[in-house]
DNA sequence: CGGACAAGCTGA
DNA sequence: CAGCTTGTCCGG
């Protein structure tokens, strides 16, 4: 099958794209090979066994072990990541502990690209760069603090002004908006991953959480939006943060990576990254006006979703969004004489019923059906539905009120000066007057030790969409436990109430950032865990109700390590999570 | 992952 | 013992 390979030929290491197989070939360069040049990153066909297989060139001429006979490269398909993202991939793979194939595939042109773009544009000098010019100095991560209704755009250009940069935003809509601006403002700009080879030309590329990832010849900064957003973080293994890579990519590159968010995350406060905060002045100004509606107020025969305080808010003018999180919702109780919420003992979780009283669903802790707050022994169930909602404000407020769920397809219901919905409706929606939370506790108290931060960012989404307090921009917030942090935190626009809090918990907790977990799930997790029993340094937890285990350890790297040394089980199946953004 | 091949099982 | 299933190994 194969030729005798010529000493003077180039032998390649390639790593297939082959799942269950995690490990490199070597193959020799046939010289009449066409398409784009074989380098590091290059997307190739092999094969591998017998069989055809896509892979990717992860290094040049490489000493093939002796005694194998190679095979030639069958093709070069594409252009791929450069030597730096394929090295930067690597670390990605290694840090939460997935394929490094599955990187290189994120970090891919995808159809292929068979000729990189000539000519490159020259950074445009930006209007405000010089007062931000102290956040370009040194290199690696810092953080921006931005409250969240305040303009970012000048960010932005300041650092397109620097040179070469990556511009990575929560969803495409925000990176669209930034780069039509840029393009106003002379800048050339690419969006990720549709134009793959634009950050060849220079400028600024924009994309979601992929595009920290791009291949920019020249890389001056990364810039990340929102950081303490979910959505920068991938669902799939492996679990990478864009704001993490994006890190440890201009540590490596020695530019600096600006991490921009109203409420930075635990993750970039407790890795001590350095601050840059806006004046208090500045910061409060940035903030929609919170109002927080306490709902034990309510009369106590009222049961409804929709207090008279939240009703008499929003009647009138402006458009009004009210959120109805329904995603994952246990049924909540409430004491039917003093309106509070059934919790735990320590308030941090909710009670639910069962045959024997009252339970906590993590913690199991239990007592009979009685309030602590008065001892009242009865009880009543929240419910909720945005359709049943959208009718019922539809009655208060005398007005036909618009319906959105993640289901609803286009502009429907959009076009109402009331819209009721769930979460995707902060996603739809670019501007409001209000936005409403009508059941906020639901995410106040969910059952995932990131509930705090997770709630926080949702009501950072709607403080975008409100806009600042000078501009009438508010928050509605229903809530039985007015004094949660997050809502402190944002009735006096002041991150740090709600920062430190959260940090002191984790610490306690030994969670996040203080320690590294992992989330062992399938078939087979429990044996394949069953070694680590032993070690000192790991806590195994579980199973849960799912069969799922908790893996503990110092850090994401010794966890990640310790679960990537393990052997995978013979039958059955795994799966690992490192730092997963929903347990 | 998925093909190759070896060992194990079945029925005549 | 042919013919089939199941399991283990391994790829350049």
């Amino acid at each position: 099958m194969s030729e005798e390979r010529a000493p003077t030929q180039r032998v390649v290491r390639v790593l297939p794209d082959v799942s269950g197989l995690q490990k490199s070939f070597d193959y020799y360069v046939p010289d009449e090979l066409g398409g784009p040049p074989v380098s590091v990153g290059s997307l190739v066909r092999v094969s591998l066994h017998g069989r055809r297989t896509a892979g990717w060139v992860v290094a040049v001429d490489v000493e093939p072990p002796p005694g194998v006979v190679l095979e030639p490269l069958l093709k070069c398909s594409s252009y791929g990541p450069s030597q730096e993202i394929v090295d930067l991939a690597k670390w990605v793979a290694a840090e939460w502990a997935g394929r490094w194939a599955a990187v290189l595939k994120t970090a891919s042109p995808e159809p292929f690209v068979t000729r990189l773009p000539t000519g490159r544009s020259a950074p445009v000098a930006g209007g405000a760069v010089d007062d931000l010019a102290s956040l370009f100095e040194g290199s690696g991560p810092r953080i921006v603090r931005s409250a969240p209704a305040s303009d970012r755009f000048e960010i932005v250009r300041a650092a397109a002004a620097r040179g070469p940069a990556i511009v990575v935003t929560p969803d495409q809509r925000t990176a669209s908006a930034l780069a039509g601006r840029l393009s106003r403002a002379g800048v050339r700009t690419h969006r990720y991953p549709e134009s793959w080879a634009g950050g060849f030309e220079g400028g600024v590329v924009l994309g979601a959480r992929s595009a920290v990832f791009a291949t920019v010849p020249d890389l001056a900064s990364i810039v990340v939006i929102d950081e303490h957003d979910d959505s920068l973080g991938n669902e799939r293994n492996p679990t990478w943060h864009a704001r993490d890579v994006a890190a440890e990519r201009t540590r490596r590159l020695g530019i600096p990576g600006l991490v921009v968010s109203a409420v930075p995350s635990t993750a970039s406060v407790g890795a001590g990254w350095p601050e840059h905060r806006p004046n208090r002045t500045a910061e409060r100004a940035g903030w929609p006006l919170v109002h927080v509606i306490d709902r034990r107020d309510d009369d106590p025969g009222r049961s409804g979703l929709f207090s008279t305080a939240l009703v008499r808010r929003i009647r009138g003018e402006g458009r009004v969004l009210c959120i109805l999180n329904r995603k994952g919702r246990a049924v909540m109780l409430a004491c039917a004489t003093c309106g509070e919420l059934a919790r735990s003992e320590s308030g941090d979780e909710l009670m639910v019923e069962d045959d024997d009283g009252l339970v906590a669903l993590r913690s199991g802790e239990r007592r009979p059906r009685i309030c602590l707050a008065c001892s009242g022994t009865k009880l009543k169930r929240l419910r909720l539905g945005v359709s049943r909602a959208a009718e019922e404000l539809s009655t208060l407020l005398r007005e036909t009120v618009g319906e959105v769920t993640g289901s609803s397809t286009g502009g429907e219901g959009l076009d109402h000066r009331v819209i009721v919905g769930t979460e995707a409706l902060l996603h739809r929606v670019g501007t409001a007057d209000t936005v409403a939370f009508l059941d906020f506790d639901n995410e106040l108290l969910a059952a995932r030790y990131r509930a705090g931060e997770q709630a926080m960012s949702l009501l950072l989404r709607a403080a975008t969409i409100a806009g600042p307090r000078a501009g009438g921009g508010r928050l509605l917030v229903q809530t039985r436990i007015p004094d949660h942090r997050v809502l402190r935190a944002a009735v006096r626009a002041q991150p740090d109430l709600f920062i430190e809090g959260e940090l002191e918990l984790r610490e306690a907790t030994e969670l996040p950032p203080f320690r590294g977990v992992g989330l062992v799930s399938g078939g087979a997790a429990e044996s394949f865990v069953a070694p680590l029993l032993d070690r000192l340094d790991i806590a195994v937890v579980g199973p849960d109700r799912d069969g799922r285990f908790l893996v503990k350890g110092l850090d994401r790297p010794t966890v990640a390590a310790a679960l990537s040394d393990l052997d995978r089980p013979k039958e059955g199946r795994v799966s690992v999570s490192i730092d997963p953004l929903r347990i």
